[in-house]
DNA sequence: ACATAATGTAATGTTTATTTTACATTAACG
DNA sequence: CGTTAATGTAAAATAAACATTACATTATGT
């Protein structure tokens, strides 16, 4: 799975930091989620795309793999 | 967070068992997931959204306690 | 160049998702 | 009523998410 997390921070002028916060994990689930360490649980999805005002599918998108 | 996956299984009408082949999880993780019993990952939302042709955000609610 | 903020990354630990097997209950149907 | 499909549920095991601490690297501003 792919995910545009880091695009939707620059347009909000946000750090990894500031998100951590605004969604309730730690700053290192961020970077790991943007680095494609692993697959964040659809409650963070559906946060991080409340927050950003977009759909989830347009802030993460399956890949051939999943 | 709550879904409504038991009725977009109704509404396409299969099994528990026919929505996890078709997603690739076990049987008792769709049941699970039906039940609450846990958050499924976000692969899974979008795989789920997908097959029944609407919005995760249409089928994930987050609640009070997210 | 220096100081500081932001990011990358790694180790270790805890919690939670998911599988497998198995059985019990319920619904549907002959 | 008996049979079979569908669902609920539970225990044990494994995999993966997420936290915490800590440190290294990169960017930014003065």
């Amino acid at each position: 799975m792919k995910n545009s997390i880091k695009v939707e921070r620059a347009i909000h002028n946000f750090t990894q930091e500031d998100l951590a916060k605004k969604i309730g994990v730690s700053r290192q689930t961020i970077n790991a989620m943007e680095a494609n360490k692993y697959v964040p649980s659809t409650v963070l999805a559906l946060k991080i795309a409340k927050l950003f005002g977009k759909p989830v599918e347009e802030i993460f998108q399956l890949s051939e793999e999943d």
